[in-house]
DNA sequence: ATCACTGCAAAGGGTTTGCAAGTTC
DNA sequence: GAACTTGCAAACCCTTTGCAGTGAT
């Protein structure tokens, strides 16, 4: 994603263009999902007195105004990712990395929708097991 | 469920039956769903003395042996249920309560399996909005 | 100039751990 | 009686909050 598009999204959501947000967007675009930990290592090598109250401060804001998506997971901590269209995670249960599934879900969801009567707005699916391996997903 | 299949499914765990585990799982199959909380607040009534260390212990142990299923949710606690059938949750935005959904998903896992080439072992599926009202979810 | 954001430090909660006493099998 | 579980208290996180200083528009 563009720099001036990622611009657009935060100033869209009345929120100020700071390069500490740049920088956790170009983050987590770059390895798809990550939690407050990595996150944190990860800023500060880009700045080194960066705080930790930043990040969560940032996770929220980012959150609420549909910037980011948090992915919650069974006994680990939520992962967070650039808010884009409908899709599956899948959730190692080995290497406990989350990767996202190519796989479209449009019909899926107007299926649940009729058999379930539900008029939901989000939809959030997460397959767990053992990744197939480095092709797949992300274990070595 | 039945008492003897409940102390049967805790006992097949290698795990030993104690009153407050019988009473946790009775408290949960009789709610649905019960995030550590509202769990600790109902089981005071039957143990007034028991500790919240109990309650997370068994969360675990229990979760672990494959007798309850942790949900976890966006921006809340996880919620806990008797692990049963792959369903789907309802999580209602309004008033943060989390419903299943009476929905066949065999043929849905089947799909995802066919088009994401996953061998997964679990599903999660969960839904998010405002829930129709008290006759298909909780509020009121 | 205003309003928002950052970084720090402290406060606040939630969860885990160690251990002695009590239970289950 | 051996092994596990409970309850307590302390320890140990993780997350949030308040505030002064800085930065964005």
């Amino acid at each position: 994603m563009g720099e001036h598009q990622l611009e657009h999204f935060i100033r869209s959501g009345g929120l100020k263009v700071t390069p500490q947000r740049l920088m956790l967007l170009r983050e987590i675009e770059a390895q798809g999902h990550l939690d407050v930990d990595e996150l944190f290592r990860r800023a500060q090598a880009h700045f080194p007195s960066i705080s930790l109250a930043t990040i969560y401060k940032n996770l929220h804001t980012l959150s609420e105004n549909g910037i980011l998506r948090e992915v919650p997971l069974p006994g680990k901590r939520s992962v967070y990712e650039l808010h884009h269209a409908e899709h599956v995670h899948f959730f190692c249960t080995e290497c406990n990395k989350v990767c996202d599934v190519e796989a479209d879900m449009s019909d899926i969801a107007d299926m649940l929708r009729e058999r379930t009567g539900y008029q939901f707005d989000t939809m959030r699916v997460t397959l767990g097991g053992p990744c197939p391996g480095p092709d797949k997903c992300m274990r070595e």
